[in-house]
DNA sequence: AGTTTTGACGTAAACGCTTACCGCGAATGC
DNA sequence: GCATTCGCGGTAAGCGTTTACGTCAAAACT
């Protein structure tokens, strides 16, 4: 079943089913229409690979993550391959497991199945790869590193809205003692968002202190914030980098026996799906993964055309109230003062 | 850069390049190694699509979940995809998003893309579509459903282990009103999980009077759970068809008032990431998605080979003792009783 | 020594599509 | 009425491999 087949049958040459196939407006209605029914009478689908080797555009996009296993991926990778594949695309998923040696083996599967752009939403990446893709002329996309030029694009993600959002949240409760539990210093974003949370502060007039470095993971919370309940005084509020710390940090502080928001209150980053479902709820700053995914494939989708140069995008963040909030230890609410509300 | 170039270089024809590529045991060293430098000077990599085209073969696989969003599968796929990329070969992920309908989308991709094999994890999947790859003589591996035939394999897991193991540990803490909350009835997995359950509380001579059903999300777990603990009496301990549901149900007993384990004891199915970080850590049946993802490949690998008839391949399950299991109320540990230990 | 077999390699025809180029009849311009 | 343009569609040359088949020298036979 090929081209040809359809071709004899509708009467036309292998030229014409292929303009029709591909929406060229170089055919006449009645004509596209006998192909069609030659198409649909054949269950003709063309063949990808021919396709791809004829024309020299493979239909298949690269998106680079950190992990899977992260549970901020997993909703990115659905929705950029919900658009990806409304588009007529396909879509190649790679880990780098955190490990620019993995990198490079993703880059290298990229570059062997020819992607006709990469989404590189982690930052394992050096200079040297990145070249690799720009002297093939494939259109790049990062989440909140590099620079826009020539067919690569940059997201910017607003953090500094969301950790302002949180702080005065939290400072409209009532707490002066506000923790944060930063992520791996090595991660931009992670630098973003402590940086913003430390000026905020400052703006409100409150010390900061109380700080301490987790692995945006589970367990680096968890020890954080072990460390952060050591000390001779502790804080009533803990900002995390991102939900895993703060998942880790309920824990630790379920385990020291205070409760959350009676005693401390938590807030979150990013919004993962588990978050809403923690004890209790968490509260915290949603970074939409769904937004992300559609800015990354129009950010590939358009690069070849608008001249290719590439752009900067920008993503906004937004506080989700839920129930790890609370008023700090010993404060009233005040009349109109803020509640932590479910949503 | 092509083939041709390589040939040129190497001084042989662009066959004999191929062939050394492919690893063909019909070129002498010495050309292989002359061939190899060529390639290594020029910097030279197939193009994959070109392979494809000229051999039939697209070293692809097709990996069809339900949800990528559902903490089961994200393990699964990376250990597909490592396994696979090992191998050199690709995966092409598709979610199903549990309907029928999407499932039609995700073979057509499949076969649009010529996928040389296709790991169907989910059960959304009518006999007309597995006809469709079957025609094309196309290797299907199941995970628990469907049956070994002609080039389609079956991965089938140990459920009634996982649930004897459980039942088991549980009576052994004493308990005598164990509940369960099961998965949605149209999934075999979910049905047959139940069977276990009820077959094994019948060999213990206990009631299976407590019995829900969920969705396997942590809503439906929630539900169900609050159902549970509204009648007149309740249960001191729950089986979960899923974590999900089990994460579910801890809610929903935290929002009661009471304690797990001092008041109920709860006990998951599957053991995914985050089961390890609830409060408290989740005792759970694990069911390996490495396991899984290595068994499918190989099964998907080797379907040509061996006469290319299906084969069934078993996957057991285990119990993970971690914090949310203990004694009945109002019982005595017996010297030598079973206690819930954290690994 | 002459014949057959074998092994290594080259030749060239697919594979299924895209697309530059060309031809041709009809519409348009003068 | 003739030359020009234009729109539609056909012809055929790629795209970069793989692989069936052919060739040819050397090895292994009579």
């Amino acid at each position: 079943m090929n081209i040809r087949e359809v071709a004899r049958l509708a009467k036309v040459s292998t030229a014409t089913v292929s303009r029709t196939i591909n929406g060229s407006d170089k055919v006449t209605r009645e004509t596209k229409e006998r192909v069609q029914r030659a198409i649909e009478e054949l269950g003709f689908y063309p063949n990808t690979w021919a396709r791809a080797l004829g024309s020299g555009r493979s239909s298949l996009y690269g998106l680079i993550i950190s992990d899977i296993t992260n549970p901020f991926f997993p909703e990115l990778v659905k929705s950029f391959e919900d658009i990806a594949v409304q588009n007529g695309q396909e879509v190649l998923v790679a880990n780098t497991n955190y490990d620019a040696a993995r990198m490079e083996v993703c880059v290298t599967r990229m570059l062997q199945r020819k992607v006709d752009g990469v989404a590189i939403m982690t930052s394992e990446m050096d200079g040297r790869l990145i070249t690799e893709f720009q002297n093939r002329d494939i259109p790049l996309v990062f989440l909140d590193t590099g620079t826009a030029q020539k067919l690569t694009s940059n997201i910017v993600v607003d953090y500094a809205a969301g950790v302002d959002a949180a702080v005065e949240h939290i400072v409209g409760l009532g707490h002066t003692e506000i923790a944060f539990i930063a992520g791996p210093a090595m991660l931009r974003s992670a630098r973003v968002r402590k940086e913003a949370f430390r000026g905020c502060l400052e703006r409100h007039g409150i010390g900061t202190g109380w700080m301490e470095e987790g692995n945006h993971q589970v367990d680096g919370g968890h020890e954080a914030m072990a460390r952060l309940l050591g000390r001779r005084t502790r804080p009533t509020a803990v900002l995390a980098s991102n939900d895993m710390t703060a998942i880790g940090a309920l824990g630790a502080i379920h385990e020291r026996g205070l409760r959350v928001p009676e005693d401390i209150s938590v807030v979150g980053f990013d919004d993962i799906q588990i978050s809403a479902f923690t004890q209790p709820a968490l509260t915290t700053v949603r970074l939409s993964r769904d937004e992300i995914a559609r800015v990354a494939f129009r950010a590939l989708y358009g690069a070849r055309q608008e001249g290719g140069k590439g752009t900067e995008y920008a993503v906004p963040t937004s506080l989700v109230l839920r129930r790890s909030t609370g008023r700090a230890p010993g404060t009233r609410a005040k009349t109109g003062g803020l509640e932590a509300v479910a949503i």
